[in-house]
DNA sequence: CCCTGATTCGC
DNA sequence: GCGAATCAGG
């Protein structure tokens, strides 16, 4: 597999909306997740709440000198990594029925981008995993200190009827995005008829009307573990 | 164990 | 440029 455009586009805007790097990987396909990150890294997108990376030591001379170069080859290691642990390398799971079409309103899952700055959803990196909604694909939205107001929706005013905009009569690709259109994920990225949903947004919001009621339903916590990712881009797959 | 991202380095 | 191997923290 080579880096088109649009599957670096797509990387990009899911390693910003705070996808993992396996999460990544696993909706472009063809990569694994070593591929994902070492291609984020050449395309300057760095760092990121990352769990190994959390001290910050005044001294980052502080590297791994020894372990680095003798490790690469394991040059007199006597004993060979018995545990070879890797996980199974992302095998690519395309769609093998393209011609049935399948239909995308199956279950709407990932992410939507981070939002404008007026959203609701706040995208922050450290943030609490205080869950309370769910998001696109089942996943849990943040708490209400991120959320402002619960659910201020749509008030009055003749909200777009549920027929697309003129200017959006095809699909809404991931290029297509903008403040203007609902973010809303229809189906999943590297699939074929992978789309937004496109509608005319929801003053203030990332979605339209619609989604909005989805978005922003009120779920209390429960076993619910899985802080999820801010804008988790690969949310819980339908599969 | 699992997961995560970071880094290195041979290709 | 790419990504497997490896490292290292949670």
């Amino acid at each position: 597999m080579s880096w088109t455009d649009e599957r670096i586009a797509m990387l990009k805007k899911m390693w910003e909306g705070g996808a993992t790097a396996s999460q990544i990987a696993e909706e472009l396909g063809g990569v694994s997740r070593n591929a994902v990150i070492g291609k984020a890294h050449r395309l300057g997108l760095k760092s990121r709440p990352s769990p190994v990376k959390a001290n910050d030591k005044k001294k980052p001379a502080a590297k791994k000198p020894a372990a680095k170069a003798a490790p690469a080859k394991k040059d007199a290691a006597p004993a060979k990594p018995a545990a070879k642990a890797e996980t199974k390398p992302a095998a690519s799971a395309e769609p093998a029925a393209q011609g049935s079409g399948k239909p995308a309103s199956s279950a709407a899952s990932q992410q939507a981008d981070a939002g404008p700055k007026a959203a609701p959803v706040q995208m922050d990196q450290q943030n609490l995993p205080k869950i309370v909604s769910v998001g696109p694909g089942g996943f849990l939205r943040q708490g209400p200190g991120d959320q402002q107001a619960p659910i201020p929706p749509a008030p009055p005013r003749r909200l777009v009827p549920a027929k697309p905009s003129p200017e959006i009569a095809d699909k809404t690709s991931l290029l297509d995005l903008s403040d203007k259109v609902c973010r809303w994920p229809m189906g999943h990225p590297g699939e074929p008829d992978f789309h937004f949903c496109g509608q005319q947004v929801n003053p203030g919001f990332p979605y339209c009307v619609e989604h909005c009621g989805r978005a922003y339903q009120a779920q209390l916590p429960r076993g619910s573990r899985k802080p999820p990712p801010p804008l988790p881009f690969g949310g819980p797959r339908v599969r």
